[in-house]
RNA sequence: GCACCCGUAGCUCAGCUGGAUAGAGCGUCAGUUUGCGGUACUGAAGGUCGUAGGUUCAAAUCCUGCCGGGUGUACCA
C-alpha cells in the first residue's frame, strides 16, 4: 500500500509540483477497497476541476495489486485491490511503534482496608488494556500497582478494627477467609460514619491516621499488617478475575512518602513556595491549580507521595514513558504533579503521562444501593454471574470477565460508561459474549471439517471476498488503537468483523460444500483474527462455550 | 468566578488527523429455519448531529458566541 500511495504522491509532485501527504483511506465496500480525495485537495490550489484532475491521476496510476481504479462523486478516486492484494493485508503484521521503549503503567490501584468497587474494576481494566496496546506496539511493559496504605482512610478502618479486637489481635483469626472482604468493608463503613457523626471518634481517628505512618504500637501493627495482607490477597484475586495480567511490583504510598517529602524540601524555595506554613506548588501558573505538597505539620501529602513514586519508578525501570490511569476528577491534580516533577527532576520531564477516564454509571436501581454508595466488586461479579445464568449461559470467570471488559472497553477512554448488567451480559448485540460465540461457531466448523483440508484463497466469490477484505483491516485497526492507546477501536472492529462472519455463515455453507477448502481457509483466518483481537482486549476466546 | 470535559435516533454509544446518502446495539414493527451451534440473519420505522454564526469546493468533525449537563479549584486520597 505504501507503494501505491507513493505512486500517487510522485505523480502529483511531478505533474503539478505539489507536495502533499495524502493517504489512502478505507472506504465503503460499494466504492472499492480504498479511496483518496487527493484530487479534490489539490484541485482548489490549482484552480482546476476536481474530476478532471482525478481523471488525469487515474490515467497515470497502475499497479499489480490494483484491479480497478476510477473516479467517482465530486472527485474521489476509488481503488479495488486484487485477491492477492487483499491476502497481503490479511497476512501483514501490526507496526511496532513502541519498539525499544520501556514503559511503566499502573494497572490497578485500589486502597487496602477498603473494598474494591466498580470504579476500581473499570480503571484496572482500562489500564490493563492500555498496557496490552503498548505491548502490541512493541514496548517492554512493566505493570505495577500503587496503593494508599497510609492516611485517613486507614485511620477510619483501624478505629473500628481496634474496637473489634478489643486488645486481642487473635480475634481476627476467627473471621473466615471468605468473609474477610465483607468484614473489612463493614469496618471501614463504621469508622467512616463515626468520623462524620462523633467528635471524639474524629479526634481518635485522626490520631490513628497518623499512626498508620509509624505503626509503633504492637497491637496496631499486628492488626494493621494482618488486614493489609488480607486486602492485598483480595485485591489480587479480584484483579485476576477481571482478566488483568499480573503486576510485577506493588508500590505503596508509605514507600513513596519520605523521598517525596525530600524532593519537595530540596526544591523549596525554587519549584515550591512556602505559604501559610505549608509547602505549595503554584500549579495555577501551569494550567493546574495551586496545591499543597507538604502540610504545615511537615507531613507529606498525596502529591508529594506521587512525586516520590515517580522517582521510585524511575529507579526501578528507567522508563521512557510512565502511564497513570485515573478518573477525570484527578486530571488537573496530575497536571500539577507532572509539571512539578519535571521541574524537580528535569531528566524525567515528559515521562509521566496521565490518562483520565470517565465514570461508571448505573442505570437501574438494581445495582446502586439506596444511599448512593458505590457498588462493591463482589456484588458486581455476582450480578453479572446471575445475568449470565438467567439467559442460560455458563457463568465462569472467563465469561464474567468478557462481559465486564467488553462493556468497559467499548466506549472511547474518557467517556462515561453506563453499565447495564443485563444488556452487557446478553449474548445478543454488541457484547463480549456475542464475540465469543462468533468465535466458537467458527472453531466448530474448523473442527468438523478438519484443518488438514484447508485450501488456498483463489477465485473468490463476492461473499468470500467481502469477509477477506474485512479480515485484512485488522492490522490497520490495531495500529490505530496502539498509536492512540484507545482500545475501543478494536471493540468496534471485532464486532463488525463477527457480524460479517455471521452474515457469511448464513448464506455460505463450508462443510461439504464444493468450495469447502477455500472457505475453510477463510474461516480459519477469521477465527485467528478474532481470537487475536479478543486477546488484545484481555478476553479469552474459548473454542466451545 | 475561572479552568477542563461533555451535548449525535426513544435508550446506550461509534463516527471528530473535514469528504460521497450521519452508522451500530438495545427497544418497536415485519420477516427468514428439513442445512456447519437460530446465542444467528434480512428488512422497516426512527436524526434540522444542543443552538447561532464563521472558515471551506465540502463541517457532526475546525474556529467563535450562547444554552444545557458534569468535574476540578492547596494542607483528604
Amino acid at each position: 500500500m505504501e507503494r501505491i500511495s507513493q505512486a500517487f504522491l510522485n505523480f502529483v509532485n511531478s505533474k503539478y509540483g505539489i507536495d502533499t501527504n495524502i493517504v489512502l483511506a478505507r472506504t465503503d465496500e460499494k466504492f472499492g477497497d480504498f479511496s483518496t480525495n487527493i484530487a479534490m485537495q489539490i484541485a482548489g490550489r490549482l484552480g482546476h476541476n476536481p474530476r478532471q484532475v482525478a481523471e488525469e491521476i487515474v490515467a497515470n496510476i497502475s499497479d499489480d495489486l490494483i484491479t480497478d481504479i476510477q473516479v467517482a462523486g465530486p472527485g474521489f478516486i476509488n481503488i479495488t485491490l486484487s485477491e492477492s492484494g487483499l491476502i497481503q493485508f490479511a497476512e501483514s503484521e501490526p507496526q511496532r511503534i513502541y519498539a525499544n521503549q520501556s514503559v511503566v503503567i499502573e494497572t490497578n490501584n485500589p486502597n487496602p482496608f477498603k473494598a474494591m468497587h466498580v470504579g476500581h474494576a473499570f480503571n484496572a481494566i482500562l489500564a490493563d488494556n492500555v498496557a496490552n496496546l503498548l505491548e502490541a506496539g512493541g514496548a517492554n511493559v512493566f505493570r505495577v500497582s500503587y496503593h494508599g496504605d497510609v492516611g485517613l482512610h486507614v485511620g477510619k478502618s483501624m478505629y473500628s478494627l481496634l474496637a473489634y479486637v478489643d486488645g486481642d489481635a487473635s480475634k481476627l483469626d476467627q473471621i473466615a477467609e471468605n468473609e474477610r472482604n465483607a468484614f473489612m468493608s463493614k469496618m471501614y463503613a463504621t469508622g467512616s460514619t463515626a468520623y462524620k457523626s462523633d467528635e471524639t471518634a474524629k479526634l481518635e481517628i485522626d490520631e490513628l491516621a497518623k499512626q498508620s505512618f509509624t505503626r509503633e504500637d504492637p497491637l496496631f501493627a499486628k492488626v494493621y499488617d494482618t488486614c493489609k495482607d488480607w486486602s492485598f490477597e483480595q485485591i489480587d484475586r479480584d484483579v485476576a478475575r477481571l482478566g488483568n495480567k499480573p503486576t510485577e511490583r506493588r508500590f505503596l504510598e508509605s514507600d513513596a512518602e519520605l523521598r517525596g517529602v525530600k524532593i519537595v524540601k530540596d526544591n523549596t524555595p525554587g519549584v515550591f513556595i512556602e505559604s501559610d506554613g505549608a509547602i505549595v506548588f503554584e500549579g495555577s501558573k501551569y494550567g493546574a491549580f495551586d496545591n499543597a505538597f507538604v502540610s504545615k505539620r511537615g507531613t507529606g501529602l498525596y502529591a508529594s507521595r506521587d512525586l516520590g513514586l515517580i522517582q521510585l519508578k524511575n529507579e526501578y525501570y528507567h522508563p521512557q514513558k510512565s502511564y497513570i490511569v485515573t478518573a477525570e476528577e484527578q486530571r488537573d491534580y496530575f497536571k500539577g504533579v507532572i509539571v512539578a516533577a519535571g521541574l524537580c527532576m528535569p531528566d524525567l520531564k515528559d515521562v509521566t503521562v496521565n490518562i483520565s477516564t470517565g465514570t461508571v454509571l448505573l442505570p437501574s436501581g438494581k445495582m446502586s444501593s439506596r444511599d448512593g454508595a458505590v457498588v462493591d466488586i463482589a456484588l458486581l461479579f455476582e450480578q453479572v454471574s446471575e445475568a449470565i445464568k438467567s439467559r442460560g449461559g455458563t457463568s465462569d470467570d472467563i465469561s464474567i470477565a468478557a462481559v465486564l471488559r467488553y462493556q468497559f472497553l467499548q466506549v472511547r477512554i474518557g467517556g462515561d460508561v453506563v453499565f447495564d448488567v443485563d444488556n452487557a451480559s446478553s449474548v445478543q448485540g454488541n457484547s463480549g459474549p456475542y464475540l465469543q460465540y462468533a468465535h466458537a461457531r467458527a472453531r466448530s466448523i474448523i473442527a468438523k471439517v478438519g484443518s488438514e483440508s484447508v485450501g488456498e484463497l483463489v477465485d473468490l466469490q463476492p461473499d468470500e471476498r467481502s469477509l477477506l477484505r474485512k479480515i485484512g483491516e485488522y492490522n490497520e485497526v490495531v495500529d490505530r488503537a496502539v498509536a492512540e492507546l484507545l482500545p475501543h477501536y478494536v471493540c468496534n472492529y471485532l464486532y463488525e468483523l463477527s457480524q460479517g462472519f455471521n452474515k457469511f455463515y448464513e448464506h455460505n455453507r463450508v462443510a461439504g460444500d464444493e468450495r469447502e477448502s477455500v472457505r475453510l481457509k477463510l474461516v480459519m483466518l477469521y477465527a485467528d483474527t478474532i481470537k487475536s483481537g479478543l486477546g488484545l482486549l484481555g478476553i479469552h476466546a474459548p473454542d466451545k462455550m
